[in-house]
DNA sequence: CTGTTAGCGCCTTCAA
DNA sequence: TTGAAGGCGCTAACAG
């Protein structure tokens, strides 16, 4: 910058406020600050400026798995958000480990990072404290923390699933299973709530299992239950994978859906109205939740407040009728859940 | 780290020693160091180590998007990779657009990142020189970088092709076509040349097309291309999009796959198998090759050394054999591609 | 509108 | 083995 400032004939801070527009240069300085910056070819260094200043324009996000189509997209709207409002992104994965979340998390507080978002991996976690975290706003994502004072931006997974059952319900049928994995993530223990509200409601008998835990078990489960003489009738999956065991291990068993056994699912994905039959789901607006939790996250640095309490912003669901449940509508039809 | 000093009674050095191991310390004061670090909650400042020294301990990725399986496959090898050798990932997506990579690149070289990873733009960049980056290594990724001396970290998009034509050639086929999405892609054309390729030495007539930009313009294409007398028996696609349009086409059309017209893709997805009829695909090590062109990075980064001439990795693919193809074993055959 | 001074937290260099 | 001085590139605060 010395070099810019001397070329010119101009002070260092004429320059820097030339960059930064943080007060006003006659028109015939910045023109000469200008022509120097482009012979000298130079860049403002972005670290010293984070370094000296309180913001640094920077975020971090920690994430289960970017393999996982539905954090995926969250990230990429994250991604997007960021770049748009000037942010720099550091992203890493925690592979459901706490251990190595907390340590990046750490490595991200230490690199002054303005705000975090996390999607928290399911043990709890009692380090990741407001403390710890000191004045730096941070958004939960997908899974409440629960430590007070941390925004958390979640879907509807209660309701989701609950909808979805009692649209079971409306087929007619009196027998309805869950297949779960995962019982101590938050979401999933959410989503069997809404089954179980809805089978009270419906005065049904509540069915529900997570011994799925792999495709051989879920098909030992399953073929169980399908040989009992009150077997279900319709069977609802908590997530993806689940979902997918649920699929193969009746085609294994040579047991129809929707004709034998209903069938729907909780999170969509690409593919689920190419599969035979087309998969009745309940979609998650995960592009909306990236944006959501940046826009918050953004908001709440830019703020500079931290919140007494952590809000809470659920997203609404849709459920995606397609054919498993039984319907017959050739497209698809998509329903707000409320 | 004054203060801790202070607390512990010794010089600023000695804490900064004790924090790096550049050089030793006694037992003794090692332990009041330790004692103060506890007590104060002190954290060293990456910010601050990155902005003084020369390295910085931290890469950037610059992807496409992040919500197309495959480029999120080698996102999550990067994290990784990254995470387990310590250093930090700046990740943020292009969206294919030119200008956002260029912005974004240069963002991150002003944040003095170690080395870069890109999977660029199609658009000729001329701007993405090696003067442009300084001194900064450049590993390329998926697609090639035109100028010299960045490294590349490929697929066997050609040979790859090219078996698949040669295993539909081998079932008989003599009329097979090609169907494509964004030819102007490195990767795209590279995989038509394989199908060029394999189509001459078979002494088979070339028939290949891009028209099929949307659904619906697949499904014209498609439409005339089948109604004509001598219509294809076999087509490939040259990624997952298009294998997609092509099938729900052909699904609209009515054909039968294998039966009427057999059907191979490049790229593997999730439910390839899963759906009607399990399709034949090429698939592509995407965690492979995030890691090798993490390790490659790094390398370059620690040896502090810019390559002459860019190396080009070229990772195997392999085919992935299942029926609509037209061959009949009922689980999925994985045959090397050399 | 512009320049000077000082200091962010760390580490390299030199001296003890 | 330890400490003191100085500076990385930038900008807030205060003059002019």
């Amino acid at each position: 910058m010395e070099d810019v400032a001397r070329l010119a004939g101009v002070g260092t801070m004429t320059v820097s406020r030339y960059l930064s527009g943080s007060a006003k240069v006659s028109e015939r300085t910045a023109q000469r600050v200008q022509t120097a910056i482009k012979q000298l070819n130079y860049r403002p260094n972005e670290l010293a400026r984070a370094f000296r200043g309180q913001r640094n324009r920077s975020i971090g996000i920690i994430i289960p798995y970017l393999y996982d189509p539905f954090f995926a997209n969250c990230a990429h709207a994250v991604t997007t958000v960021a770049r748009e409002r000037g942010y720099t992104v550091l992203m890493t994965t925690s592979d459901e480990e706490p251990e190595t979340e907390f340590r990046e998390i750490e490595l991200m507080l230490q690199r002054n990072v303005d705000g975090i978002l996390v999607i928290p991996t399911y043990r709890r976690e009692n380090r990741l404290t407001r403390s710890f975290f000191g004045r730096t706003p941070v958004v939960a994502f997908d899974r409440p923390m629960s430590e007070l004072g941390f925004d958390s931006v979640l879907v509807q997974n209660t309701t989701g699933m609950r909808r979805l059952v009692e649209h079971l319900v409306g087929h007619g049928h009196k027998r309805i299973a869950l297949l779960g994995l995962y019982r101590n993530l938050y979401t999933i223990n959410a989503r069997l709530q809404g089954y179980r509200r809805a089978m009270q409601d419906a005065g049904l008998r509540e069915e529900y299992t997570f011994d799925c835990e792999t495709e051989s078990e879920a098909q030992r489960t399953l073929g169980a239950m399908m040989q009992h003489e009150d077997r279900p009738t319709a069977i609802v999956a908590t997530n993806n994978l689940a979902t997918h065991y649920v699929l193969n291990a009746l085609m294994k068993l040579n047991v129809k859906v929707p004709e034998e056994v209903a069938l729907a699912g909780f999170d969509d994905f690409e593919l689920a109205d190419r599969i035979q039959p087309p998969l009745t789901v309940i979609r998650q607006p995960s592009l909306e939740m990236g944006r959501a939790a940046t826009n918050l996250l953004l908001e709440r640095i830019e703020q500079g407040e931290l919140p007494e309490t952590g809000n809470r912003i659920v997203m609404p669901v849709e459920m995606v009728v397609r054919q498993s449940c039984g319907c017959t509508g050739t497209s698809p039809q998509v329903i707000p859940v409320h």
